[in-house]
DNA sequence: GACTTGACTAGAC
DNA sequence: AGTCTAGCCAAGT
């Protein structure tokens, strides 16, 4: 999980679902959140946006703006207040995990 | 090991 | 366009 969301490129995001895909788990979107909020500093978490391409809030509010500012720092163009997805969406190559395969 | 929670999503209204 | 609802299932209690 921490290892999938460390190989999410600068300037690019992925999706909760998409990262619970990859991981072979398609329902558990919401398990990559959870696992989201004890995560070190040290992982791009501000990488990972929801479906929308929107900010996901959570329970204390804040950080959703410091996540904002981070992935602009990156060049990750916003609209109405969502990532372009079209355009930053991640897409990882295919196999690149130890040897997975659907 | 049952019970609750929720950084999710897709679909309905 | 926004809000609600119902499934979902890994993490936490």
């Amino acid at each position: 999980m921490h290892a999938l969301i460390g190989r999410i490129p600068r300037g690019r995001v992925a999706t909760y679902g998409q990262l619970a895909a990859l991981l072979g788990r398609p329902r558990s979107a919401r398990a990559v959140g959870a696992a989201l909020r004890g995560a070190p500093a040290s992982l791009p978490w501000h990488r990972v946006v929801n479906a929308r391409g929107g900010i996901s809030r959570r329970a204390h509010g804040a950080s959703m703006l410091t996540q904002r500012i981070r992935l602009e720092q990156e060049g990750v163009r916003f609209r109405r207040g969502r990532v372009v997805l079209a355009a930053h969406r991640w897409r990882p190559a295919r196999g690149w995990r130890r040897g997975e395969d659907p």
